[in-house]
RNA sequence: GGCCCGUUAGCUCAACAGGUAGAGCAGCGGACUCUUAAUCCGCGGGUUGAAGGUUCGAGUCCUUCACGGGUCACCA
């Protein structure tokens, strides 16, 4: 049996199995172009420009200068809009970044070439031949000499002028969306453009990019709750693991003094516009430096990729525009608390009273602390009225189990919070060095731990033991990727920044 | 997990107070060689998310379920 023969028995089954009018048409189509003898799905195609070449190296030309030369390009798209008129037709392309518009004439292509056509529909991904000119109301267009089929598609796109609205398709169906929402792909483009950007900031200052365990037996390094797997030759159980701090850390002992790891996190915690249960975060360390010079270091760093994205030391989210001018504000949190949290200034001289307040924030978990009470007071009634990049600096020492204590305050940590739009953004801090610290912090988390805070750190003594060969005065960071691409992207879900957010299976 | 909202043609949306499920785009047929949300004439397309219930009659009211969005709780 040939290989048309076969192709023609292949039984034309799609995935969904009840078919609308419009996609038995398009299969009956299909069915034309193969008894044609048209290869449908082909192997490769010479190609000279993309759509978004073609209309970014030639959009500058005039009408006469495209008359004056034969520009001639082979450029792929997909066929978004059909205007057929008799035998003249003008069509859209597009890919992912660009639209170009292809004028088909019966007398150029030939008659039989053009009712070809006919068997084409908007979706079908085509490769058109042809010269650039500009039509009379001055659109750059290609005149198409030839054209042939590079992938069928078999399903209707949704429709052209609304594009694709359904919030579920668009994150289910994402290929759907980068096709008919601009918005989105310009989204994803910034999002990568921040990564790469980031890579260079850190290359650029020497620093190495490193690849620590996405599995670990201790999942340590921040306070979550992790998801669970197991080993089967080792049989042990292994947790994916919800930050790389201790291992980064463990470098640095190591000599490797400038660090950085962009990967993946894993949380299993509540799902909402700003938490998916896998996130990406960049976390850096340096030796030698503390969390004040780290302050400088990411102002520099988020003033960079501004500049680059939005060629301004500014950025619009929402109904406000953000500004990354240096300096940005830096903010003691115990003051950050007192200012905005509404509260009068002597309630903060009534540890019990104020921890009673904060449990009523939070019914389902109250805290047990006056250090607690405070964090709850931030997160709950502070932290969404700081819109403009703030350092909130100081926190207590108590919630930070990984930052020195500063000396000149032994109840607050050197560290601080990175927070714009409400949102966390970066967290870092002058890492505890001294081993004999960190294990009694270790064992304070323990106890708290006992006392049914699950979220409490887990006692990590190999970490410790690493502590103990010395760590020398280092300052690290976490920043959110997603949510830094929200800001940059001016998006205010963190699904719209991932490409497959997790959703439940239909 | 709690509460609120949504789910109608391939897509975007209508459908009063319970009374024959509609439009635009897309599709099909026809006209049209500079159109661009092309235009003009004609046609087809629905188990109204699922299952029950109330009613003479349910897209609409009630119950349960599924998925999604918002919000609160947990978290970054």
């Amino acid at each position: 049996m040939s290989e048309q023969q076969n192709r023609n028995n292949r039984e034309l089954k799609l995935v969904q199995e009840e078919l609308s009018d419009q996609e038995l048409v398009r299969l009956e189509k299909w069915k034309k172009l193969q008894e044609k003898g048209i290869e449908v799905f082909p192997h490769r195609a010479e190609i000279t420009h993309s759509v978004y070449e073609v209309v970014r190296d030639f959009s500058g030309l005039s009408r006469e200068e495209l008359e004056a030369k034969v520009y001639r390009v082979k450029v792929p798209g997909r066929i978004m809009t059909i205007r057929k008129m008799g035998r003249a037709t003008f069509f859209h392309i597009a890919n992912c970044r660009s639209r170009l518009q292809v004028y088909l004439r019966q007398d150029v292509v030939g008659p039989e070439n053009y009712e070809l056509f006919d068997l084409f529909d908007i979706g079908d991904v085509i490769l058109v031949d042809g010269r650039l000119f500009r039509t009379k109301t001055d659109e750059l267009t290609v005149l198409a000499e030839k054209f042939s089929l590079l992938a069928k598609s078999f399903h209707p796109l949704p429709e052209k002028w609304h594009g694709l609205q359904d919030v579920e398709l668009r994150y289910r169906k994402r290929y759907l969306d980068l096709i008919m929402n601009p918005e989105t792909s310009e989204t994803f483009r910034i999002r990568s453009q921040v990564i790469g950007l980031i890579r260079k900031f850190f290359d650029e200052r020497g620093f190495m990019e490193v690849e620590t365990p996405m599995m670990q037996v201790i999942p340590g390094g921040a306070l979550a709750r992790p998801f669970k797997t197991f080993h089967n030759a080792l049989g042990i159980d292994l947790y994916l693991r919800i930050a790389p701090e201790l291992y980064l850390k463990r470098l640095v002992v190591g000599g490797l003094e400038k660090v950085y790891e962009i990967n993946r996190n894993f949380r299993n915690e509540g799902v909402d516009s700003q938490h998916n249960p896998e996130f990406t975060m960049l976390e850096f360390y340096q030796a030698y430096i503390d969390y004040h010079q780290l302050m400088d270091l990411t102002e520099e760093l988020f003033l960079y990729l501004v500049r680059e994205i939005h060629g301004k030391e500014e950025c619009p989210y929402g109904e406000h525009i953000i500004s990354f001018k240096r300096p940005w504000k830096r903010l003691r949190f115990i003051d950050a608390v007192k200012e905005f949290s509404g509260l009068a200034p002597s309630r903060f001289d009534d540890p019990k009273g104020l921890i009673e307040f904060a449990g009523t924030l939070t019914p389902d978990k109250k805290p047990t602390t006056y250090a607690k009470a405070l964090d709850v007071i931030f997160d709950k009634l502070v932290k969404d009225r700081i819109v403009q990049p703030t350092f909130i600096i100081n926190p207590p020492r108590e919630i930070s189990p990984l930052a020195k204590a500063d000396p000149s305050n032994r109840d607050e940590a050197c560290r601080f919070e990175l927070v714009i739009a409400g949102m966390e953004i970066a967290n870092a801090f002058s890492e505890l060095t001294d081993p004999f610290e960190q294990r009694q912090r270790f064992e304070e988390q323990a106890a708290m731990r006992k006392t049914g805070d699950e979220e409490s750190h887990l006692v990590d003594l190999d970490y410790v033991e690493a502590l103990e060969y010395g760590l020398p005065p280092t300052g690290g960071e976490g920043i959110g990727i997603d949510r830094l691409t929200m800001i940059l992207a001016n998006r205010q879900s963190i699904r719209e920044v991932i490409l497959f957010p997790l959703l439940k299976p239909r």
